[in-house]
DNA sequence: ATGAAAGCGCTAACAT
DNA sequence: ATGTTAGCGCTTTCAT
């Protein structure tokens, strides 16, 4: 084990661990001798400092704890690589923490996230209503920002999609290439996410002129099979769309393998598109037309937040900061 | 911020912060009286305990670090997944770090694994030869196993899959399902996962008589569009192979595109196997025949190895612990 | 059963 | 430019 530490350095370079100190963080001018002298003593010694203590004299970690609803869902996989990029680009360190869709468990990620002392928090809570309690204790705690989804938190940052723009963007595209009726399908109401997207797909429908079918906005969640299911049910009905909007990537990939399986053909016969443009979206057959999301720069801009709330601060105005997404055209819509 | 520290409960609970410390950590006996008053107190200010200083005191984090060669890679999103599941039933978090295989960063995010003490590392080691410095001395610092991809470090345990195993079965299955001529389609040589493989791929095609077709092993990397190039260069080949080995599902799928936009009927005219099962390759048409690896098990596995190795300890036999995994039949196959 | 006190390894005043 | 010293908040002997 390394239990080589700063005064075995100060010893053998024969100066005090103050200057080990100072040497290892450049924080002040020493002499060029002497800090020689103290490198090379660190490097036969084998030193390498020890983050523990560090963190508990200056009370910064140089972590950042980030919670989200499932990792294996692709997009949030894309958001999770983008904030270890950013991080890294930072010399911060990411814990990673994934709630498996339950507001119990995500209220502990985040509790023990704190008693970590994690210098900050980027969470996407898992729903509307039952994550709230817990992220505000949290956000009194230590700073934190929301991303992608959030819970209402006066005074909390949030950085997201605009889900209005982007279902703008979509609804516009169907309605240049031709479509007439349309559904939409997504996971229940207990989501920012998803309420937001209906919100937009209403409204946006009625502006162009879409006529929303019988039935034609199905709940179920955030998953392939979800949209399969859906999909078989809209396609079964008398009042059968001509466009299924979906609230992500992996229920448009579900609706895609239904019309596939009972020999609707698209885009020909049905349109669909997605949102997230995960990178299997790319790889189907037909490849599916979405929205893409900058979670580049949705991560630099939630470190950003972060680092502006120095700490305790509180009754900021709560920052919400939205990226417009970009269309992404393919072969599923004409 | 949360500052409140044990003395502060301590004052308000008229105990000693010893006592404080031994309610929190239900360690030894407390009266019960006490005991009640100075949960009180802790409830009441709010206090939630400082892992750092925990952690200084008893060396202790109660993190484990991770390093993968491609977090967006799904079969590391799959292990990343079960050992933060692992991790958490443990109370314990995960640092999670992407290596971008590139030994050099890979190097970097280990160094400062060590630095933040954490328990344990988990590395699965992004190149054959460049990686074995970082990972030999890390190993020598903290408890580390490799898993999946490994580098030659004496005493060092690993865990992952059973490559020739894996390669036989697939070979078998390809046999029995009327398979001829082979090819095989994978990374280049430059880490552990795809010499065994290729290794296993040779043997049992000379084993069961299957004919390796000319120029009919190809190296690319761990991606769709590798794959898709790799397949389109052998299907224009004279000597085309009736089924295509790939090294993983990501390539599989590449294959599959390739074959399907230049019209070669999948399964009747070309098998094609991947391995990994990830979640997409069920999903593509057709449906991926692969190999599914336990990786919960292995995450579990590598828990264990972890804190048997309670140390400094050295010259530790260096466990190989390799899973067999599962043939998962789907529609690429006959 | 409880308290007093030492100290984990480091940084940041404050001296010199 | 460098050294001395006092903690950061906690756990853990060692007393009582």
């Amino acid at each position: 084990m390394n239990a080589v530490t700063i005064s075995d350095v100060a010893a053998r370079a024969g100066v005090s661990q103050a200057t080990v100190s100072r040497v290892m963080s450049s924080s002040r001018r020493v002499g060029r001798e002497v800090e020689a002298r103290v490198r090379r003593a660190a490097d036969e010694l084998g030193y390498s400092g020890n983050g523990i203590a560090r963190a508990l004299r200056t009370r910064r970690t140089d972590t950042v704890g980030m919670v989200v609803p499932s990792i294996l869902n692709p997009f949030f996989t894309t958001l999770v690589d983008s904030m270890e990029n950013a991080l890294h680009a930072e010399g911060k360190q990411l814990f990673l923490c994934d709630s498996r869709q339950d507001p119990a468990v995500e209220a502990e990620q985040l509790r023990s996230l704190i008693e970590r002392h994690v210098d900050g928090i980027v969470v996407s809570p898992v729903h509307d209503t039952e994550s709230a309690a817990a992220v505000a204790r949290s956000a009194r705690a230590v700073p934190l920002v929301q991303l992608d989804r959030r819970v209402d938190v006066p005074g909390t940052d949030w950085i997201g999609l605009d889900d209005a723009e982007a279902m703008k963007l979509v609804m516009e595209h169907l309605k240049e290439a031709g479509a007439r009726s349309v559904a939409f399908v997504t996971s229940e109401l207990t989501n920012s996410s998803t309420a937001l997207r209906l919100e937009g797909f209403r409204r946006w429908a009625a502006d162009l002129g879409l006529r929303i079918v019988d039935d034609g906005v199905v709940l179920g969640d955030f998953s392939v099979d979800s949209g399969d299911e859906a999909a078989r049910r809209l396609l079964a009905s008398p009042d059968r769309p001509d466009a299924i909007v979906c609230a992500d990537d992996l229920i448009a990939i579900g609706v895609l393998r239904a019309a596939r399986e009972t020999g609707v053909a698209v885009p020909s016969a049905l349109q669909v598109t997605g949102v997230d443009d995960i990178v299997f979206s790319s790889y189907v057959t037909p490849a599916l037309t979405t929205l893409a999301q900058p979670t580049d720069r949705m991560a630099a801009e939630a470190l950003r937040l972060l680092s502006l709330r120095g700490g305790a601060d509180e009754g900021g105005a709560g920052a919400r900061v939205s990226f417009a997404p970009t269309l992404v055209r393919r072969q599923s819509t004409r």
